[in-house]
Order: C-alpha cells, then structure tokens, then sequence
DNA sequence: ATTGTTATTGAGAGCGCTCCCACAAACTGC
DNA sequence: GCAGTTTGTGGGAGCGCTCTCAATAACAAT
C-alpha cells in the first residue's frame, strides 16, 4: 500500500492541508516547515495519486488523440507515427499524457464516442484525419469539449493546425511548369477531405498563375492509396500529359507501376512527382520528387494549441486559432533536371 | 454540470446504491426498479464518472504502451504502427484505453518512468522493443507493476509475446540453401536486442543443419538501420559471398544500395533477404525476398495477455506466460528462383 | 498598549463513486 | 405459525486528494 497524504502528513507532524501545499508549491509555507515536509515526502517514498487529485480538480493532464476509420490508410505512411511522436514529445515536456483511440470504422463509433470522449478521462482531445463531414467534430463542438484539428477546418469555431498543402502543391506545380511541361496531370486525394481539396487547389492555382488553362480530363481523383494511384494513371493515360502530380507519394508509387506497364519511361516520357516524402519516396528508382511536410512539428504544435485552449477555457470567448506550417519541396529523379 | 448517481437516484426515486447495481449489473434488483432506473438514467443522460470510479475500485481501464528510446528507429519501418493498431483494437473491444509513453532517450527516464508507470493511471503496461538489459524491465519487476513485454525475455518472470525470429530466420537460410547458396552472409540486428540475437540463431541453426560451416568473417553486426546495412554490406564484399540474409528490411534496402554501388547484380551475382516486409519492400527494384511477422496480432496478443495477468494478479502465483507467434516467408525476386 | 494586517496552519467538507452492512419484506420449511 | 433463510433496498463510510475558511501567531502601525 502506497503512503497517502495523511501518513506523510503525521510523519512532518503537520496536518494533511500543509503537506498538499507543499507538493502544489503554494507559497505560505515556513521554510523550515516545507523542509521537514519534503524530507518526509522523500523518506515515505511518497508520490501524489493521481486518481484522487484528478477527481477534485477535474483535469486528469490527459490528452486524447482520436483517429476516425481510414486507419488502414494512415499505417502505410508514415504520416501517423510521426504525428504522434511530435505530440507525446510535447505531451512529455508539459507532464500531459497521451491516449490513443483509434477508431475502427463506423461500427460502435457512436458507443466509443461516448464512452471515451465524451465523458472521459480527458481534458482535451486531437483530432486528426477527418473528413469534412465527420461527425466527431460536430459532436465534439456540440458537447464543448476542447478539441484542436489536426488539419484544417472549414468551421469557424474549429481551432486547428495544418500544413499548407495548397502552397506545397503550387511549388510542385511551379517547378514541373519550370522544368518546361505543359501537359500536367494531378491525381487528386481524397476529395472529402481537406488536404485532398487543399492540394487540388494548389494545382489549379500554379496553372492559372502561369496561365496555363486547366483541363478536367487531365484531373482524376484517387483516395491517397497505392491502388487509386494505379487506376488514376490508367485512366490519365489517354489525355497523354507529359508531367503527374500525385497528392500522395503512395499514388505517385502506383503511378509508377501503371506508366511502368504502359512502357511510359519515368522521368523521360512523363515527369513524376509526388507528396507526402516517405521513406520509399526515395528508396525507389527513380527516386521520387516530392513536397515533405514537417509532421513532427504539427503533432507538436498541435499539443501546444490544446493546451493553451485548455488554459484558455474558462476565460471570455477567446478567438479561434489556425496555425499553418510550411512545406518544403524535395528535388530528386522522379522529374528529371532543367 | 453532468448528473450524478445521486441525481438519477433522486429521479427514479430510489437510493444511490440501487442505481449503482443497476449500472454494474448486480442481481438483486427488482426488474420494475431496475426498469425505473434505467429510464432515470436514459433521461438525464448520466454516464458515470470514471475517475471517481476509479478511485475507489482502483482500477482505471487504462494500459500504458512503453517505448524506451529507439523510437527513430522504430519510426521508419511498420512496426511500431502496426503493433499500436492491433493493440488499440483489442483494447477497444474490451472497452480499455491505451495510453502511450514513449520515452524519448534517457534523459528524464527515470522521472518518467516514476510519474507514468510507477504511481500513474495505468492498470498494466505493455512494453515493447526493450534492449535486454533495459532498466525498465527491472524496474516494473521490483514494482511489481502488472506488464508484458512484446519480444522475448530472459528473466523467467516475464511474461511475453514475439514472434519466432529464429524460425523465420532458418526459414530465409533454407529458402536461399534450396536455391544453390553457399556463401551466405548476414547482417545481424542490434545484438543487445533479443530479436537480434535470434534471428542470428535462426541464421546459425540453419546453416549447421545443414552441414555448412558457420564462418564468422561472413557475419557483420548491424542495427536495424539503413545505414547500418550499406556499412555492414561492405564490409561483407571483400568475403564475396553470394547471398547475403539482413536482419531487417531496411538493412536490406542499405545492403542493396552498397551492392550497386559496388557493380554488383541483385539477384543475379549476389541474393538478398531480409526480414519485415515493410511496404518498401514489394516496391523496391528488385522486390525483396523477406519474412513476414504477424504484428498486428502480436499487439492483440500482448493486450489479450496482459488482461488476463491483470485478472489473475490476485490469485497465487499463476504461471508466466510466453506466446511466439510464427512468421512466414514471402518470396520476390531479390533472391532469384530455382 | 491596542488595533489592524499579514503569514502560517489545521479542520472539515466534498469530488462521485463502490461496497459493506443493516434492515425490512417476502419466502421457505417443519 | 415461528425461526431461518433469501431477496431487495437504503444508509454510511471511505477512496486520496484539494480548497475554502477560520483560527492562531507574528508583526507593523497607530
């Protein structure tokens, strides 16, 4: 049995009130008082319990971070491990916890919504991957709970952080129209989702800026997977374009595959860039041009965003914060040299 | 201001322990009370409040995933990601939360481990991807803290998960003596890692069952890294062997690197395996010959047993339980055919 | 010396729940 | 019909902590 705050108390012989004063750093403790307390804390081996405290100061310094379905998508890349690296590594610099909850599908969604979310042990809660119609965020809003978007947000009231995926797309554009191509083709991502639209917006910005008319059968959508990327290059193919930008470097690699099959030479015949920068990226041959985001950052960022929104909530209605990192763009083989 | 049970007792007109049995499931309810209850609840919307719960059962739902450092390491391959998938979903279907801790290099070890695993929230912990002499095994035994460790252990307290390296090394061994190889190499995991050492084993078993002389300059230590596979490949070329077995994906892609560099045809002068199956490696040119680990189920596993030490901790001595699970070949062309 | 102010401490309530125990009501058996 | 169960229900303590409030001690100001 672990000693609690009253056996350390009648240790230092004083009352419990002073023992959790001095644990909580309150000010208005005699020095020699909060000495005899801390050598007592030490030779009791003493340690706060954290269920306890929790239950009367209504936080429990743990966050949640909630990943609706597309798990399966989000566990080929990279994407995910490195979110939550950046997170628990601010979680750990500021004594939070990190919670995991995947969801797996629809089924039980709104059970598990309600279980974990909703009244559970969190203060806060990221939220990563959503469509735009998920339900979570609405339900989130609805309930109050503080939430920060781990990618943006067309709802006003969403606090969110987000790569700027329109301005990663308009560079790869940029540098394909400067490499010389005119015929440039995009596999769009998924279109529901933000970063889908977002880098799709990109694309038709970098051609209307150089005035290059966009064509809609050089434009199909795909859903960020290795398999959309095939089918998407497939069904590009007859509009012939001489350059490809994948919203994914999972497209980009089944784009490669399907120009491979055609007898399409990679970056010869058709230049190929992609999003995202994973690994593979530039394992494969040709290594593949790509827009790498910092990940890590906006798992970090994300948590910063939380918690201040968690210190923030009792506070007047504080603005909403958006906060947008930027993109870089990787220069390998996959579209040749000026 | 949630309702309380004391709120929904008032309600149903019934006391707050009858309402209490009534959401734990106790018999010794009247049905028309329990009915009465129940709609009590459903009105005000109650949930109950799982700290305060938690207090007094002494339990919190919660598992803790501890990573010690490595986690760069762990970034780049699956791994990690798939094992957090199957562990979530085991979770989730018995209504527990997974908490995630990854420690991030010594620094502040020992204070993370005080804060998060010691005295925390967590009803058991799971820990994965420990060196052998990691700290942290010691220190839960000593705490006595419920955990299971995912990948093999020594200490015969500890209760485990892994997958059966060794056989899924011999399996890679035989596959490429089936296939003529004489001079086979490898490039070996961290050797302070019990999946190094036995996929060192495997490697051993399958050569002297053979009759093949076991040559040490044809062995090289590596550590899992890409790196570590160019650096380990060449100084494996000056023994010309003509296959080499990396014990890991990445290492494979490394060692892969270092053969082209040195004018060397993969399958064609030199075979290559390695041991993973990460994404990148049906992508790779040549696609790589590897082993396969069930990884998601192992996550699975690990929670399933941790659940059920945790049920039994209060029994005598119940036995340590150790569950290898077995890993399966896959055959592409980095190693040729018959 | 007397009042007012401030620093230091302890007592006690209470967070929302579970669970033990007591009690009443209903039921058994001889 | 009365002791001996069994079943359904409520009262109350208590989990380990925080926090308000009152009490005391110490000290400055009149």
């Amino acid at each position: 049995m672990p000693p609690t705050l009253e056996e350390v108390a009648r240790l230092a012989g004083v009352s419990r009130s002073t023992v959790s004063r001095v644990i909580n750093n309150h000010p208005n403790v005699r020095p020699e008082t909060r000495e005899r307390v801390q050598q007592a804390i030490r030779q009791s081996g003493y340690r706060p319990h954290p269920v306890a405290r929790s239950l009367v100061t209504k936080c429990t310094q743990i966050i949640g971070m909630a990943i609706p379905e597309a798990v399966t998508t989000l566990f080929t890349d990279p994407f995910f491990p490195l979110l939550l690296r950046g997170a628990t590594e601010t979680c750990n610099a500021h004594h939070y916890q990190l919670l995991l909850s995947l969801f797996n599908g629809p089924v039980g969604r709104e059970e598990m919504y309600q279980r974990v979310l909703r009244h559970g042990y969190l203060d806060g809660v990221l939220v990563a991957s959503t469509s735009l119609d998920d339900p979570l965020i609405s339900n989130l809003l609805r309930d109050q709970i503080p939430f920060v978007s781990v990618g943006r947000h067309t709802d006003k009231r969403v606090h969110y952080v987000d790569v700027d995926n329109v301005s990663g797309a308009r560079m790869a554009i940029e540098h394909l129209i400067r490499l010389g191509h005119q015929r440039i083709a995009t596999i769009t991502g998924r279109l529901d989702m933000i970063a889908g639209q977002d880098r799709l917006e990109g694309y038709r910005q970098a051609l209307q800026a150089r005035s290059i008319p966009v064509e809609e059968d050089l434009i199909v959508e795909g859903d960020f997977s290795e398999s959309s990327g095939v089918m998407g290059m497939q069904r590009l193919l007859p509009a012939s374009p001489d350059a490809v930008f994948a919203a994914s470097d999972m497209m980009a690699i089944g784009a490669l595959k399907a120009l491979r099959q055609a007898g399409c030479q990679v970056p010869h015949n058709v230049a190929l860039i992609g999003f995202d920068d994973i690994p593979a990226a530039s394992v494969i041959e040709p290594a593949l041009t790509t827009v790498r985001q910092p990940i890590e950052r906006l798992g970090s960022m994300a948590v910063d965003l939380l918690l201040s929104v968690l210190e923030n909530s009792s506070e007047e209605e504080a603005p909403t914060h958006r906060i947008i990192l930027p993109t870089e763009l990787v220069v390998r083989a996959s579209c040749g040299s000026a």
